[in-house]
DNA sequence: TTTCAAATAATACAGTTGTTTAATTTTTTG
DNA sequence: CAAAAAATTAAACAACTGTATTATTTGAAA
């Protein structure tokens, strides 16, 4: 019996190690994988664009005893009744997980669907307007939070001149707050329990009458205090461990809502992108 | 677009409306609904004992054209790599939120789907084992992905012993892996394009000979070359804009894995916290 | 039992199937 | 830069494809 997983690797191996036409028509594999169970020799070259030849070669270099045979060795990894022995192991290797994983999926549904629920929605256009309309927009974050922040100032930076990166560094956020005006605005992003140096932030940033959009868990939080906007979502998953999948959502649908209103917001990321191609930093 | 469950209740009504031929059919074909999308007429009808011309009343009684028809609508509800958003060629620059949003919700739910899919379940499940049995764990990613690697290696570190903090600094990534050995695991994100100090890092892990867990989204990733596991799933959203909610949940599905297997990870959490709270990193 | 419409099975046919073999192009080697 | 080797493409063929048409079977009503 074959595994998706042990197939794809296989598959991988010839994109890498195979002549030009196999290496390419592999990564053509590799991104439509479910297609070698759907079609036949020639419809499946016609739509990867290959020579008819080349399917029955590179089936043949798997070490398949024809196209038939890898087609049928896909398809049965793709069969979504499975055969007795199968199933029977697949529910002992997963009795354990099975649990925990139908948990998680359920508290992401559930958080995440707070996200989209009229309140928060338009909380999240509110706050996409305050950011679109600030001179500089300040975000801060520590300890887990702060890839939710570094996300949000990492991407909203590429896009839009206004956004600054997040502070990294000890001390950084208040030296960053020390230069900031009453025209600007502070994402504050915490949650239970709420971290000393963000809620200090929050308190800095009021006291400048700077406006101020609170992404945490509850109203109740001390970053909500003459917050601007609140953006409020729970962050309970299964056995007391909390997830921030919800705020990392939230946080791309603040961007999502800025871009659709800017004109230049991809042609930047796009600016950016060729910049770090030209320089070498990804990948060709 | 026919989703599987509408069609299969289609299929259903025919069990319990039809004639007893095709009665018959229907019920086979409820339990053995994806071979459908992989067989011909004649092949159908021989593993399931009927007559080639039952199989195309059949599909023609389910108001498809013919059972060519049929077999297409069953395999577009098969296909892994779902092409959702990436035929909408002709992206609106300027869309109202209703919109935009209910995109988002669309494309969070399409990519977290995948997560739970049964051969990504099994590879972050092996993925946590893997790294769980590893002297040391180093985290990778850059730019936005870096979100991701610091949120699963502050939290994982928190934990876990044997997980190490992500490098931040330019620099660090090499810094660290100069040190690695053997025994060690690497953990390496990144999404198309794919970042070159990424695909540097886990080529000199492969030759360190340590094993590379890739977090990416396809296996034509050069991540993947010679990985022990790989986690892909799809990152795409609406108008070409990609979303990484997904690795974040992928790396919280992997934090959790790992957290229902130790006993004291939610007690070295606690210590963690507890040492915050106590030097005043958190508000009380 | 006979009748006869509905259900099922068999047949026919043009187009497509997977594979093998031969021809051509591309790449490597001396 | 020519010759040899490798890789790719084209052609050929028997087997199989989906569908439409025709033949047979089934089973209830008279």
């Amino acid at each position: 019996m074959q595994t998706q997983a042990k197939l794809k690797a296989a598959i991988k191996d010839l994109q890498v190690n195979s002549t030009p036409t196999i290496s390419e028509f592999a990564t053509w594999c590799l991104t439509n994988y479910s297609e070698i169970a759907f079609h036949s020799v020639r419809a499946l070259a016609d739509i990867a664009n290959v020579n008819a030849n080349t399917v029955v070669r590179f089936s043949k270099e798997l070490g398949f005893k024809g196209y038939e045979d890898l087609r049928q060795n896909v398809q049965s990894t793709l069969r979504t009744t499975q055969t007795a022995y199968s199933k029977r192991a697949d529910a002992l290797i997963d009795r354990d997980e099975n649990d925990l994983f139908s948990e998680l999926k359920e508290s992401y549904t559930l958080n995440s669907n707070t996200l989209f629920q009229p309140s928060t929605r338009s909380a999240i256009v509110d706050a996409a307007n305050c950011i679109r309309s600030a001179e500089k927009v300040f975000t801060v974050g520590v300890r887990s939070s702060y890839s939710i922040a570094h996300y949000f100032s990492y991407v909203g930076s590429m896009a839009f001149e206004n956004i600054t990166r997040a502070p990294a560094e000890p001390g950084a956020i208040m030296d960053q707050l020390a230069k900031a005006r009453e025209s600007d605005v502070l994402v504050a992003i915490s949650f239970s329990y709420y971290s000393a140096e963000i809620v200090r932030a929050a308190e800095i940033a009021r006291a400048k009458r700077m406006k101020v959009i609170a992404i945490t868990d509850s109203y109740s939080s001390p970053l909500t205090i003459d917050a601007a906007h609140v953006i409020e979502f729970p962050i309970e998953g299964p056995q007391y461990m909390p997830t921030l999948s919800a705020a990392f959502m939230a946080v791309e649908l603040i961007l999502a809502a800025l871009a659709s209103h800017s004109s230049n917001a991809s042609g930047n990321i796009q600016k950016f992108e060729e910049q770090i191609l030209k320089y070498g930093g990804y990948i060709s």
